[in-house]
DNA sequence: CCTATCATGTAATCCGTTACATGATTAT
DNA sequence: ATAATCATGTAACGGATTACATGATAGG
């Protein structure tokens, strides 16, 4: 009778920046999220609080509750969830990502490009300058992770200000 | 003490395609989405048994049942709908998408890239491969927001190519 | 017939979102 | 003091996923 635990995405970022951190509490790890990977997968602040709960219970995570102040838990890796986080890294994933684009999907269903075009084109300019920026930032630091998810965002978003611009005016 | 009945994209892909089709079955639908916007937003076949009537409670929808054979339920936009439709497609998103990629997020926590990029660049061609395909039949289709989406894809898939063919070998 | 497959639904469950409520720190 | 904000949680709810069960139709 093995209770129905699965582990999501969300598990694997709370693992993984555990990982990196040492140790956090929920709202650090909120601030780790936000700072990082919140550009790709971001994740809601209350799941923070309930998740390393979850994996705890399974055995994942070790807790530790602070004696004064805000008497606030503590979160860190245990062996089954550093040997978790890594069965999962160093397995391929087979499928594929969907775009799952609110604004594409309104053009799919009929919009008129003009309608949203403009803004889309601007939100994600503002987008690319960002991370380019970041980039700047980030140039040459280790390990190499990072690098690659913000290589990959800044792709993704010149992809979708040539699309977006493409739609304000052209035919 | 209105019922608490939100709008989800899935909802909206159950109008838009329902606007198109005229009329169709649960199955029908599944069939339509995953010829066509299941690409980009894919939906799980339950739902659209399920979503359908939750549309046609709250008034988006006429539902008719066949008498004979499988008394299949037969759906069509009601008035609300078309008119929930037409609002939405004629409100801009401010939001952006998130890449949500499993395959990066791994990449962002530490797995070897050598271990994710070749399946991934490989399952991606496959993808653009495909989708290129449908590109030269749908050419100079009418309406153009399934060729705009059909764009989006090829751009993104080329991306994602590049992306994860620089990781197989490259520095 | 009778097998394969096409098709229709329901049931159980759970992750994720939203909303609510409160406690501790810091600066003025 | 006291206002602002930093921080910690809980509760309720619902959409989404997974699994289960069954009925019709077509082809051999």
């Amino acid at each position: 009778m093995a209770s129905p635990f699965s582990l999501t995405p969300v598990s694997f970022v709370v693992l993984g920046l555990l990982e990196r951190a040492g140790e956090a509490t929920p709202y650090e790890l909120w601030n780790l999220v936000n700072s990082s990977i919140g550009n790709f997968w971001s994740i809601q602040r209350s799941q923070l609080y309930t998740e390393p709960d979850r994996l705890t219970d399974a055995g994942l995570l070790d807790r530790d509750r602070e004696e004064g102040g805000l008497r606030r838990k503590r979160y860190k890796l245990a062996d089954a969830g550093r040997a978790a986080l890594d069965e999962w890294r160093t397995t391929p994933s087979a499928g594929l990502p969907e775009l799952r684009d609110v604004s594409l999907l309104k053009l799919f269903m009929g919009a008129e490009p003009g309608v949203l075009a403009g803004a889309q084109r601007d939100a994600h300019r503002a987008k690319l300058a960002a991370y380019e920026e970041q980039a700047v930032q980030d140039v040459g630091e280790e390990p190499r992770g990072r690098w690659h998810a913000l290589e990959a965002g800044i792709a993704h978003e010149r992809a979708w200000v040539r699309f977006w611009a493409g739609l304000t005016d052209g035919p």
